[in-house]
DNA sequence: CTGAAAGCGCTTACAG
DNA sequence: CTGAAAGCGCTTACAG
């Protein structure tokens, strides 16, 4: 590996000069700039990251997360690899400042404010859809302060850097896949969402439509919304199934899946039919019904992953000034049976 | 985060006095070093990592990584993961070199001995099963050379910092766990492993008999051997099928995907009679009949993840002393539909 | 337009 | 047993 003084005594000048070109800093004459250009080409350069992590401590830069402040261990997952990979950037002298708000415009807003005054140089967000974010995000971006949106997409924004999660739409075409295999292609699905008005709700439904489109023998017999509230999901999902005793296949798009099961275990009893039953997330009491078979298979999105991820790209975007492969970056689809639930 | 010269200020030494009570070298008096390690606790010293890398750049490591020279496209997999975790570490400014040999202990010994003459510290390799590597490895570790091990397992020598892979069994145990969901718990399996006598193929074989002992409905009526090759593939499946056309359901644990599947489709047309399939990992051949349909599922071990982390751990070690978080790191168990095998 | 010097946090000889 | 100095590769003022 070559250093940027190697390169400064053979092209026969200072290594602020060679610095100066590697990173487009102030005024080069150009021939030299050409000279070094073509030495930096020859000799295959590469900044060490070492050197450049440790000198630009000197800048102070700071990184500000806002993360939510829930008791859903969904969330908890997700700040767990924010806090995990913020640690790890902590220990290359890199500031990182999490601040924690509730899931609504207002409070985020506040803390954007509060992290702006601290003069940090990224943002990390796990956007709400409430409206008025919007807004405030791009004025972020315009004072050149980059922004990696996490989980959650936003309809009237997109960062100019990146978006870190899932693609739910394909995650509902997966759920499909899923279910027509377990029940051979044949069954009366009812569907039990959080909101329909849920952008990441909406797209797993429709990929779940789309698929089914091809198989005649799978039906939807019913849709409808628990709020992510579990009593709610246990109300909603056990009058579904006495107006429907036909259902044989439940597909659980959002929250509320220790309500529903309630519901289904219970149908099941009553009726001595099996209802098959799909979920995403997993979340411990998911888990606990894949263990004991209630639910068949639960469609997961790495949510530590996520936040790992997103922080990472944030560092190596300020450090390095490395974009991400793609503005969007899914994480895997990950399927969970009750043999790799606990793996 | 405090630095080691905030600390000797605070101490009333020097930095090299709190160098060498934090990396216990040398002799300090006792009391200073009890002093200094109070106020590393009080303080919450943690070492800023691009400092101390660039310092060890000093001390010239080397790791040697032996890869597999095969046009395998699993390999190759595991390889990219391996030179892609080599590319960053480099950015380091930490020398990895990649030795290629065919997989035989003895290509394997000559490269590790020429390795050793380069002066490495440390080794990552995905050994053979061959007899004659463990003595050789064991002789490198009491050499202080740590050495991590990935992808395959050794029955006769654990690595004493890492082994990276599978869990096997686990892996064999949801191959099962998703045949009886595709199959309503009711299927005469046929097997076809790749060697009786490989530990990752046996171990796999295993986990599913455990998981099927629960379900009566589900029978392995043989299980033949194809020594991971695509034409003995093709004849033991086909010649299995022949002779015993009640088999209504294929696992394929190891090799050979495409050519038993060749087989597996002709008795569907010849018999209309649908063979429920199953195999592991996503190489271009099996993703292809994945996406038509001939496998309704195949499960995958990341082995891209597989190599990265492997060389991470390596790396982790040699810079920090940092140990893994357990002796064996197992990646995740990946079940892939036709949906998700291009996610 | 260019260069010399200092500094980021750590390790490594070397001197005492 | 302890400290001063140099160095790892980079960036950042500052001087000219």
């Amino acid at each position: 590996m070559v250093t940027q003084t190697q390169i400064a005594k053979i092209a026969g000048v200072s290594r602020a000069t060679v610095e100066r070109v590697i990173n487009n800093r102030g005024d080069v004459n150009d021939e030299t700039r050409k000279r070094v250009l073509k030495i930096i080409e020859e000799m295959d350069y590469r900044p060490n990251r070492a050197g450049k992590t440790l000198a630009i401590k000197q800048r102070n830069l700071k990184i500000g997360c806002i993360i939510i402040q829930a008791d859903n261990p969904f969330y908890e997952e997700l700040n767990k690899g924010i806090l995990e990979a913020a640690d790890e950037f902590k220990a290359y002298g890199i500031d990182v400042i999490i601040e924690t708000a509730v899931f609504t415009a207002k409070a985020q807003i506040s803390k954007i404010n509060e992290l702006l005054e601290m003069g940090i140089s990224g943002l990390l967000i796990q956007p709400t859809i409430e409206p008025g974010l919007a807004d405030v995000l791009r004025e972020v971006e315009a004072r050149n302060i980059p922004i990696v949106t996490v989980n959650t997409d936003l309809l009237d924004y997109t960062s100019s850097l990146c978006y870190v999660g899932n693609d739910f739409y394909l995650c509902g075409k997966t759920a499909a896949n899923l279910m027509q295999l377990l029940t051979g292609s044949a069954c009366k699905t009812g569907i039990v969402t959080g909101f329909f008005n849920a952008r990441s709700h909406a797209d797993r439904i429709s990929g779940f439509k789309d698929y089914i489109a091809d198989y005649p023998g799978m039906e939807i017999v019913d849709i409808r919304e628990n709020q992510d509230d579990e009593m709610e999901s246990y109300y909603i999902t056990r009058t579904m199934l006495e107006a429907h005793p036909e259902i044989d296949a439940i597909f659980l798009v959002a929250g509320g899946v220790k309500g529903a099961c309630r519901a289904i275990r219970q149908q099941q009893e009553k009726t001595g039919r099996k209802i098959r039953t799909i979920s995403f997330d997993d979340v411990p009491t998911t888990k606990e019904l894949v263990r004991d078979g209630t639910i068949l298979a639960t469609i997961c999105q790495q949510p530590v992953r996520q936040g790992r991820m997103a922080l990472t790209i944030l560092f190596d975007y300020l450090i390095d000034g490395k974009m991400p492969a793609s503005s969007r970056m899914y994480t895997d689809i990950q399927i969970k049976l009750k043999t790799n639930i606990d793996a």
